[in-house]
DNA sequence: CGGTATCCCCGTCGATACTG
DNA sequence: CAGTATCGACGGGGATACCG
């Protein structure tokens, strides 16, 4: 006799009637508001959702992509992709919410929080690919401190999408950026900017000049980058 | 030789620079936000905010406290009350959209939801107590079907403040609500109307004619209670 | 591509008792 | 009142392999 194990035991959690508890009890739940996050971003397919919480195991967002269809925040269409309800759409504001806060408050990052696929997954998610020149331009980066497996990528923008190499595609090279995974993660941020890094040394940028003209519209920063952040506290 | 076992193991949780993951890294533990809610709501004492979370272990308590502490999210003054810092009331707007996401989105609650202890507790945090006549006024509830150990409870409002009673302090009563625990907690949330529920008898209330005019004033709901819901959607 | 199945470890939490 | 100490259990989730 197999007996189904249940999966979710997640319905009552706090035993509490507040509907912040009943909120939280869905979304306080680990890689829960990263999910969301993904599904926010717009991924929709199970292997596209993956890339944006690549250290989660595919067992476990399973069940989350399940949690979230159980509650009504998210469904899952016939041809396998994930959308949001509009319960999951009012989920919005919050996320954002969530990242201005952790912009402003949670200052430093240390080093395992630096992850040089996701970077380079989360920039070329936002290409401005409309402000590209026709045909193909390929950016190169290059984390000077990484290790070989991860030192190397290119970016391969059309107007049609942008495309992750980790190996050299071949086409010309329009843009050379030369830093740390460190500095362009700041850049990415917004906390610091991108003289700011060529000026110390840490960011060298070769660009062809049309690629040094186009590249600040090409590629964009986080979209908590330009959330304010709290005055420095004097203490004397 | 003893070895200081570790307690916070949470600074890097998911391996992610994206700030949404950083604020979660401290909020999505568990009870994590329910704390905030009850420092949020004013309560600064160990012994306060627990009666907000009574289903949480003094242990846990205490580790979630010096977590919130140690995020700067939270200041432990020397005479030991807990308060928020500016980082942490700036999570007061994400608290309420939680509560407000959970009033729209979280329809039913189960039996294990309710809870006479935090319900008592809440209505008597947010007694208008500036609208109440000089003296002493006690207000008498009952939850018919809870059993007999939490089902009679006195509120004694006075306009220095209020105090829960879970046995007959011997006061005149000047009105008694005799309901259900979750017809209460469904008023309480705004879920349903005073007029609705004594309509359908499930709650009936005695009361001088002074208290019958005043009780609305006295009594206040649940900050979420006044939440638009989303509309019905037909299916025919 | 889009997931499941299985195993097992270890961290988290609950329970209880106790202390300054 | 404001917590700490200790212990044990459990179940969440990581790792890995596999399937339609």
């Amino acid at each position: 006799m197999v007996v189904a194990r249940p999966i979710f035991r997640r319905v009552t959690v706090y035993g509490q009637f507040c509907p912040v508890a009943k909120a939280a009890e869905l979304l306080d739940q680990r890689w829960m508001l990263l999910v969301l996050r993904e599904l926010l971003a717009g991924s929709q397919h199970f292997n596209e959702i993956r890339r944006g919480v690549p250290k989660m195991s595919p067992t476990l967002l399973s069940q989350r992509l399940r949690e979230l269809v159980r509650a009504g925040v998210a469904e899952r269409t016939p041809d396998k992709r994930y959308t949001l309800t509009p319960a999951g759409k009012e989920l919005a504001p919050i996320i954002e919410a969530l990242g201005a806060w952790g912009t402003r408050w949670v200052p430093a990052l240390g080093d395992p929080d630096l992850d040089p696929h996701l970077l380079v997954w989360d920039i070329h998610r936002s290409v401005n690919i409309t402000a590209l020149p026709p045909g193909r331009t390929v950016l190169h980066l290059i984390f000077r401190d990484a290790p070989p497996a991860t030192r190397y990528w290119w970016l391969v923008m059309t107007r049609d999408g942008t495309e992750i190499c980790d190996f050299d595609p071949g086409y010309e090279i329009a843009a050379t950026l030369d830093t740390t995974l460190r500095t362009l993660t700041e850049i990415w941020r917004g906390d610091i900017g991108w003289t700011q890094a060529q000026n110390s040394g840490v960011l060298q940028v070769a660009a062809t000049p049309a690629a040094h003209r186009g590249l600040p519209t090409w590629l964009q920063l986080s979209k908590f980058a330009g959330t304010p952040r709290p005055l420095p506290v004097h203490s004397g």
